[in-house]
DNA sequence: TTTCTAGATTAGAAACATTCTAAAATATTG
DNA sequence: CAATATTTTAGAATGTTTCTAATCTAGAAA
């Protein structure tokens, strides 16, 4: 990415700051890489390299620091869909997955393209904290 | 467990043949463990240790083995939800689950309890191979 | 500016779940 | 029983994530 502009930097430090992080280095390198492309669903290990690729030196134990702070600010999502990895993604509006089961890759669907319409009540003393709906797609032999 | 009735050793005695594996000792063991009761939900470890506490000597290797065996017969499905661990679903019915966010247990949730009225239509060159459902629930506080 | 300190970063070790390896054991067939 | 194809196994290896405790830094105070 091209050197971003003050104004992006002075955004995303403010973004930082209200989430009671302070703006370091990493966390405004990371938040740069993750929030000003699109939508993204990127793994510790990747976005570890991409900072290592734009030549910003940062330990992958900071990476997995940062990504939960992000996620405990509500700036990310974790998703744990396929086992091994885990997933973050920045896409934080309502919506589900198609789940590649060859790759592992996952694309998002948009949420109004999905309608559950009939669910159970949660069990007594719980409360629903959100409903994921993955879609798992294979290659389609014949 | 009792020690099992000869006939439901023949049982499952067979219906490892009839999936093409060997009845082993093991196989039996672990087959027992997981169909004799009702529907369960397990990691390799927790079906480890409960072998082990019922003095069958069988490896971690092994539970593996023939966890993704079993699996591959149509014996099992394996769930990627939490991250982390691998659970084996013995509920082959169509079902979703509800998910404590906070110890990661899993609960089944009958397949006609919910309804998926939409659905996109899968990329092109894949067709769907399943939609899970996951409701995410934690401890209501106040 | 300098000093102070709570918070942040780090390398490397540790903790995990899982898979691999190749040697030994076992089930089946003839 | 002998031959052979499968299966099991301990332990090493792999991959991801977390922990540790030493070092560094951002922001506040002087």
């Amino acid at each position: 990415m091209a050197t971003p502009s003050e104004k992006i930097i002075r955004d995303v430090t403010a973004r930082l700051r209200a989430a009671g992080m302070r703006p370091t280095r990493q966390r405004i390198a990371l938040a740069l890489a993750l929030f000003a492309k699109g939508d993204r669903h990127i793994t510790a290990e990747q976005l570890h390299a991409e900072a290592q690729a734009q030549h910003v030196g940062i330990s992958l134990a900071t990476v997995y620091n940062t990504l939960h702070q992000f996620t405990r600010a509500g700036l990310l999502r974790e998703l744990a869909i396929g086992s091994g990895r885990s997933y973050f993604d920045t896409n934080l509006s309502h919506h589900h997955h198609f789940f590649y089961e060859g790759s592992g890759q996952l694309v998002d669907v948009a949420g109004d393209l999905v309608k559950v319409s009939t669910v159970p009540a949660p069990p007594k003393g719980t409360r629903v904290a959100g409903i994921d709906v993955v879609i798992r797609i294979t290659e389609r032999n014949r």
